[in-house]
DNA sequence: TTAATCTTTAGAGTTAACTCTAAGTCAAGT
DNA sequence: ACTTGACTTAGAGTTAACTCTAAAGATTAA
């Protein structure tokens, strides 16, 4: 069994104008087509679309995804390229939730902060909440 | 005391070209400039930089953050927006950090994978480990 | 069998966010 | 005063990742 390029589209969530897309920059050298030349795309396709997506939502830009699926095509000899590059994806990860919890702690703040705007409508929070003003300069010193 | 357009860069870690780029798509409205033309970034402008990098660090695009310095210089009567757009922020950065988790145990699963296959210098990975099919399915079910 | 709905290709167009260039002005050090 | 480096503007160019179009061929349901 196997999926028209629609079909697999909407299974990954994304248009089949993209899938048609990645063909063309080389990331999906493995899909075969039927004699009448419409893509088939096969389970594992879908697998393979599947760490697309992941590699791509955290951030790998496509021409380094080309070059992951260009090892795997290579073989065994690339196995170490493999690795150390989820290793490095997973350093860039670790770096991102980092830098997103810091992102969030301002985002609260800001929130805290217009909730008292909100409750008595106006922007004197630190006139009525002196102790704010030594939250926010932590939160924003750096 | 005052920051040049080069000093104020540095100190957020953007370039000048930068900064002046987003002068011009209005991101800067509260930046004076001195008698002959230069721009002189203030502490206080250095703090609207910092939110300004917090809500693109988050993924809001710098049309909705001038939006919301739009509504900044609006005054009182936005506070209600300005609100909703951080606790709006604030659900996209928790939905954002699920994703990157599930994202990061796909690439731990791949680490494990490519660990194992670099150790042996083959990709006969199932067939030393069974039980590791069970786990990529799990991971790779949605 | 015929209409509606896919899918195909090549190639053009779009969007966001920079990034750079040129030609000139300003500031700081010697 | 002079040189060096940073600053100014307007505007052109770049990059990544789509996004769409047109014209033609394939598939499906009635």
């Amino acid at each position: 069994m196997s999926y028209s390029i629609g079909e697999a589209a909407k299974m990954v969530g994304l248009t089949a104008h993209t899938l048609r897309f990645y063909d063309k920059e080389g990331l999906l050298p493995f899909v075969k087509k039927t004699s009448s030349g419409l893509r088939a795309f096969t389970e594992s396709d879908i697998e393979w679309l599947k760490i697309i997506e992941c590699l791509k939502g955290t951030g790998l830009p496509l021409k380094q995804i080309k070059q992951y699926i260009d090892w795997c095509i290579e073989g065994d000899s690339t196995i170490q390229q493999r690795l150390n590059m989820f290793i490095e994806q997973r350093k860039h990860v670790e770096e991102q939730k980092a830098k997103w919890e810091k992102h969030l702690a301002k985002i609260n703040f800001k929130i805290k902060y217009y909730e008292d705007a909100a409750k008595h409508g106006d922007l004197n929070v630190f006139d009525r909440h002196p102790e704010l003003l030594k939250e926010k300069n932590k939160l924003f010193e750096d």
